[in-house]
RNA sequence: CGCGGGGUGGAGCAGUCUGGUAGCUCGUCGGGCUCAUAACCCGAAGGUCGGAGGUUCAAAUCCUCCCUCCGCAA
């Protein structure tokens, strides 16, 4: 059977998901359903705000169906009329009871943002950025009832630069999983497809990411701080106060330096940086961001705020 | 009607309350100094003060509406 001719029902719900369905949709693939979060109030102004990947199936005239749950009869009834013969996840957001799992002819696959069986769970790329991993991945799984713990049908693999924030890694592994989904496809329509048992003793978790984590603590070492800001962009942005201020950290770099100065304190200040020190290095603020203000660089705030970050200035 | 802060030469800010001279720190350009500079000295260019109305002898400043950027919250 060509893989063009598969009944597909995709799930999905923010831009990450809706790239792979847009994936589909240009390659004549056919999508007879989509999934994905009820329309929720978001954003300035808290106006009712529909999912990318709704928008996306609404303008090629796909049905668009947006459960709360689908752990019940009628959701499963309305799934088995569109006689799918497999269902995509892609952060979808919900948990498929087995109801589900089982209907499509060839099931239900994922696709998920690390090398499993590690970073199971919600945040794998930030995760992976955050521990300092050289290398990750997308992985392609059957799906069951477990979360993240399917048979492993597809992997491709991906170095994680210095330089990445989980913003360019989400963008740079977007057409991994992209490609990987087709393949995969593939696999699946010519019988080929197999699946590999997760090695359970490697698993592990990725916490979604919280606010409070957010909060820089400059006790922690200049390079792990510089690993927490890479990975909590482009949300929720590492942040430290000044006073009352909030302050968002865009861009910084960790120097291994010996400090005696307390942890926090601002060491110096010019154009090339704001050095802070920290429980173990130097951290170098490159670019921040006010509230109510776009992200900076240091030179330009300097420039406005002479005195704001001098010399002696505590921060936390 | 969720709450809130902004838009002033290329960048970042002050000035707005208490209308009346376009200011500060940089950058740019020209010149000087130096072995050298993200250093220093001298000089210059560059602004419909987000937009449209209104009040006034006079509006960046007061009033009304609009556009637009951002923080919180999700």
């Amino acid at each position: 059977m060509p893989a063009k001719d598969l009944r597909i029902v995709f799930g999905g719900t923010p831009d990450f998901a809706a790239e792979h369905l847009k994936v589909l949709l240009n390659n004549g693939y056919n999508v007879v359903g989509v999934y994905t979060q009820p329309d929720k109030i978001s954003g300035r102004g808290q106006k009712i705000t529909a999912s990318p990947v709704k928008e996306l199936a609404l303008s090629h005239g796909i049905s668009v169906f947006q459960p709360v749950s689908l752990k019940n009869q009628e959701s499963t009834d309305q799934m088995a009329s569109l006689t799918p013969d497999v269902f995509v996840v892609v952060a979808y957001g919900l948990i498929l009871p087995k109801a589900v799992l089982d209907l499509p002819k060839f099931g239900c696959i994922n696709i998920h943002g690390s090398l499993l069986p590690k970073y199971r769970g919600a945040a794998p790329i930030q995760r992976s950025i955050f521990n300092g991993d050289q290398t990750t991945g997308i992985t392609v799984m059957q799906m069951n009832e477990g979360l993240d713990t399917g048979d492993i049908i597809h992997t491709k693999s991906i170095d994680i630069l210095d330089t990445d924030t989980s913003e360019t890694l989400f963008k740079r592994m977007m057409p991994l999983g992209c490609s990987a989904l087709l393949e995969t496809l593939e696999l699946i329509a010519s019988g080929k497809a197999k699946g590999i048992p997760q090695e359970e003793e490697k698993a592990s978790y990725a916490e979604k990411l919280t606010k409070e984590e957010a909060m820089i603590n400059f006790t922690e070492s200049a390079e792990k701080i510089c690993r927490r800001i890479r990975a909590y962009i482009p949300w929720p942005t590492a942040n430290f106060k000044l006073g009352n201020e909030t302050i968002k950290i865009h861009q910084a770099a960790a120097i291994k330096d010996k400090i005696s100065a307390e942890p926090g304190t601002v060491i110096s200040s010019d154009k090339t940086g704001i050095k802070v020190s920290t429980g173990d290095g130097i951290l170098v603020l490159n670019t921040l961001q006010f509230a109510g203000k776009k992200p900076m660089k240091v030179s330009d705030i300097l420039n406005g705020h002479k005195d704001l970050f001098k010399p002696g200035t505590i921060l936390s």
